[in-house]
DNA sequence: AGTAGTGTTCGGCC
DNA sequence: TGGCCGAACACTAC
């Protein structure tokens, strides 16, 4: 559930519920007071990375699944709801989740334009966050979501073999087209994963994630785990250039 | 059947 | 004060 497009991919599915009265709510979230939601009206949902907004008129609800979130939509599942809202024409199940009130404006909260899957995504910017944390290993760049806001784990391994470039190497020492590449490559990806995602072919389409033999020279791939972010990662030493 | 992981936050420790 | 690290969370595909 987690990565960026698998919440554009919820946004899309809930457009039903748009503009739509929440006419019963519950669940076990201790971060929000359910009871206020009931008789309020959804005027929009957004997503930022891997948070899932639900905008309601004085405030909104954000929605992370973590690792194991899971939600449903006109159905629902045997565990107990994070959150549950009822529409008079359908409803919306969170589990394991975490939801938070955001009382703030979003546009207060949120920079769209780290997003990557947004279209106000600012490549140029990213480009200058990577350049103003040269000691960061390209491995952590990736998962750093205010500069990818919506990579995750997957992206790391797949966009860092895609350009060859070796996961320890540092940020600072790539050269400013492999910069370009690395930010261009994870849009490209983001969109790439939503399109296969949807087809329900993304794990085929894994290059280097959970793989073992490298696709472009046959040799074996390495799975250790690397930088401040402590994940795995899967790469080939052979094509992809270690920058230090 | 057990294990490991599409993620983040928090608290303890040095 | 701060960086680092492990635990906690809680589910399921393999």
């Amino acid at each position: 559930m987690p990565e960026g497009p698998s919440i554009v991919i919820l946004k899309e599915a809930v457009q039903q519920f748009k503009g739509k009265k929440i006419i019963a709510a519950s669940g076990n979230s201790k971060k929000l007071n359910i009871d206020i939601l009931t008789g309020q009206v959804i005027t929009d949902f957004k997503s930022w990375g891997k948070h899932f907004l639900i905008c309601l008129p004085n405030f909104a609800i954000r929605v992370h699944f973590m690792l194991f979130g899971s939600y449903r939509i006109n159905e629902y599942s045997d565990k107990p709801a994070r959150l549950h809202l009822q529409f008079d024409n359908g409803e919306l199940n969170f589990y394991a989740c975490s939801v938070m009130l955001i009382e703030q404006p979003l546009n207060e909260v949120y920079d769209w334009s780290a997003d990557i899957m947004n279209p106000e995504f600012d490549h140029k910017k990213a480009v200058a966050k990577l350049k103003s944390n040269p000691d960061m290993l390209a491995c952590d760049a990736i998962l750093d979501q205010h500069i990818f806001s919506g990579a995750g784990n997957i992206f790391k391994n797949e966009v860092l073999f895609r350009i060859r470039i070796h996961p320890e190497s540092l940020v600072g020492k790539l050269p400013d087209q492999k910069l370009h590449e690395l930010v261009t490559e994870t849009v490209n990806y983001a969109f790439d994963f939503l399109k296969w995602k949807k087809e329900f072919t993304l794990k085929k389409h894994w290059l280097a994630h959970t793989k073992t033999i490298c696709p472009r020279d046959e040799v074996r791939f390495h799975k250790a785990i690397l930088g401040k972010t402590r994940r795995r990662t899967f790469f080939c030493d052979r094509c992809q250039e270690l920058y230090k």
